[in-house]
DNA sequence: CATGAATGAGGTTTCATTCAT
DNA sequence: GATGAATGAAACCTCATTCAT
C-alpha cells in the first residue's frame, strides 16, 4: 500500500501522520514540554513551518493523538452501556480494555508520565472524564470504599503494569495477561464484597 | 526565634525551606518545565538571583526536594532489611510506607505526574531504585507473574491512590486506610499464591 | 454580465475586484502590516496560493488600490492644469476633490492611518506627489507663510475630518459640506491675504 | 552630567532611557510593526533580552513613550479647566498646546503616521481621549457645523503642520508661529460665528 | 543575603512566497 | 483559476544563568 516509495523519500499525504508518529516517540522520550518543534522537524526532515502548515499549534499535535486514542475507548464505552451490569460485563471490559491498551502502549505511557501537561488540555479532561465513566461500569456506587479502590487500582494498574514491568523477564503477551488476570480478580473481589457490606 | 543560628545546622534563615515549599507547590500544580524560576521568586517576593545564592541550579531546587523525601524512605528500607521476610513484616513494611507518603502526598504527586521530567535526573533514578528495593521486599521472585503484578499493583496504588481518588466523598485518613487495605490484601494473596505455583 | 470579457479590460472574473475590497477592508481595520494575506484570503474562502494567481506580491494588492483612486485625482489635476489660476478655480478644485474624497474614504483613511507603511512604496511617493500638485495649485508661492499654511490645512482637513467628526451628530453629507466650507473659507483667506503681504 | 563615561561604555541606569530614545527614533522611522526588536537591540549594542528585562513587551516600550506625552497634555487640560471659558482663554490653550507639541514632535509624528497600530493600544484610547477633552475647551457645543469643523481643524493643523511642511523654506520657528496664528484665527472665527447662527 | 542588569540559547509562532499539480 | 504542501526568514518572547555591587 505505501510501497511506491523508492521514487524520493515518499512523503505525500501522509504527512500528517508521520508528525504524529514521531511527535508520539520524542513525547514518550522526553516528555512534552521537553520536546521542541525544532526536534520533531529535523526527525522527519521537514522545517519547522512544515508542522505548522499540518498543525495550528504545538497542543494540536497533542490533541491529534488523544483523538486516534480516544475513538477504541469511546466504542468501549458504548458497548458497555448496552450491556446487563454483570459481572460477566464487568470482566469482558476490562478484557477489552486490555486489548485497547495494547495497541497505544506509547501514548498511554505518555499520558501517565505527563499529567502535568496533559492537565491542562481540554482534551486531557475529556479523558479523564472517559476514564471515570469506565470507572463508574465497574463499580458499585455504593460498596465499601476498599472495594472502590479495588476497581479504580484494577483500572489504574492496567495503565501502569506495562511499562513498569517493562524489564521483567517475560514476554509482553504473557505479561499483559498477568495483568489482566490479577485486574479480574480485584473487580471480583470488588464485587463479592458488595454482598458484606452493601 | 531566628536568632538561634550560629550554631550552624539550624535553618539558617528559612529562605531556603521557603523557596523549597513555593516551588514544590508550584512544580506540583504547573510541572517542572513549567514553572520558571521568575515564578516561583515572585511568588516569595525575592529576585530570581536570590534563589541562585541557595541553590546552585534549578535542578538543585528539585534534588534538595527530593532528599527530603528520600530520607524516610531509606530508613524504612533499612528497617525492613533487617527483618525477617516473613507476611507480617511485609505488611508493616506496606503500613509504614502508607505513612510516609501521607506526610509527603505533594512531592509523590509531583513525582507521579513528572516522571519524564524526573527521569532524567540522576535523583529521579535513585528513587525509581528506591521504589524498587520496596519491590523487593515484598514480592518472592519466584512467584507466578500475577503475583508480582499483585505487588506491584499494591505499590503503585498507594501512590496513585491519594490524588485521584481525591474528589471521593470520605475524609482522606479513612481513604488511607481503604488503600492500605487493599494493598494488604493484594500481598497477601501474592504471598498465599506462592504455595501454589513455586 | 460578466460575458463581455474577451474585449479586455471587463473586470475578468471578479475574484480580483473581491481581493482588493477585502484587503482594503481589513487593512483600513488592522493597518497594512499586520493584515496577514492568511486573512484576507479566510475571509474570501479561497487559499493564499490564490492570491498569488491574481497578485504577484503582497505590495501589488496596494499598488492596485492606490491606482484604482490615483485616476480621479488624476484627472482632477489635468483639468485644473488647464484652467485659469483664479479663486474660482481653487474653489472649484476643492469642490471637486471633496467629492473625490466622498467616494473613497476608506483608501483615504487607510493612507491617513498607515503614512509609515505608505512612506516606502513607490506607488506611496507618487499619491504623495499627486498632493503636493494639488497644494500648488491652491497656494501662491510668494504668500506669506500663514497663508501657505492655510492651503495645507484646507487640504488636510479634507483628509481627516471625514473620519474624526464620525461620531459627530449630523449625517455624513452635511458633514461634508461644512468641511468643505471651511476649506473654501480657508483658501479665501489665503489668497485675500496675498495682497497684505506679497 | 553624564560626561563620566570614557571608562567604558557609559551605560548603567540610563538604559531604560536609551530604549525609549532608540526605539521612538526607529518607529518614526520606519513605523511600529516594521521596526523589530532585534533592530532596536543593535542600535543600542545590547541582545534582545536586555530589551526585555526593562521592558515586558514591545507594546510596553510604545506605552513608556506614550506617557511620557501624556503628561504635558495632562497638565495644560488641567489648567484649562480651572480657567474662564473665554476667547483669550482658548487662545491660551493653543499657545500652550503649540509649545507643547515643538518639545514631542518625534512622537507626535509617529501617532499620527502609526494610527493602525496606534488604535488599539489601550494608552492609545487614553490619547484620543484627552485629544478630544481639548476640542472640548475650544468648541461651543451648540455652534454650527462648520465652526465646529474650524475649531478641530485648528487642533489637527497644529499636529500635522510641523512635520507636513517639513522641507518648507523657514526655520521650524517661524513655522510654528504661522501654524498658530491659524489656528488662532480658526477659534476666532468659530466663536465668532456662534453669534450669527445660535 | 540579595539585587539590578544583562546574556545566549532556544522556544513557539507567523509571514510572504513558491511550485508542482 | 486555484489548491496543497512546503520553505526560509524572522518575529516576539522566555528561560536559566552570571556577575559586579
Amino acid at each position: 500500500m505505501t510501497s511506491s516509495e523508492g521514487t524520493r523519500g515518499g512523503r505525500r499525504g501522509n504527512t500528517r501522520q508521520r508528525i504524529q508518529d514521531v511527535a508520539l516517540e520524542l513525547f514518550v522520550q522526553q516528555g512534552y514540554e521537553k520536546t521542541s518543534l525544532r526536534e520533531i522537524a529535523e526527525h522527519l526532515d521537514v522545517t519547522k513551518a512544515a508542522l505548522y502548515y499540518h498543525f495550528k499549534t504545538k497542543e494540536d499535535i497533542l490533541i491529534g493523538l488523544f483523538e486516534d486514542l480516544a475513538r477504541p475507548v469511546d466504542e468501549l464505552i458504548e458497548w458497555a452501556k448496552e450491556q446487563p451490569r454483570t459481572l460477566e460485563t464487568k470482566h469482558e471490559i476490562l478484557r477489552r480494555y486490555s486489548a485497547a491498551l495494547a495497541g497505544a502502549e506509547g501514548l498511554f505511557r505518555f499520558i501517565q508520565e505527563n499529567q502535568a501537561a496533559v492537565r491542562e488540555l481540554r482534551t486531557g479532561e475529556d479523558f479523564k472524564e472517559r476514564m471515570l465513566r469506565l470507572l463508574e461500569m465497574l463499580r458499585e456506587p455504593d460498596a465499601a470504599l476498599a472495594d472502590q479502590v479495588r476497581c479504580f487500582s484494577a483500572l489504574f494498574s492496567m495503565h501502569a503494569g506495562m511499562f513498569v514491568l517493562r524489564d521483567a523477564e517475560s514476554d509482553p503477551e504473557e505479561k499483559r495477561k498477568a495483568i489482566l488476570e490479577v485486574a479480574t480478580d480485584l473487580v471480583t473481589q470488588a464485587n463479592a464484597g458488595q454482598g458484606e457490606k452493601g
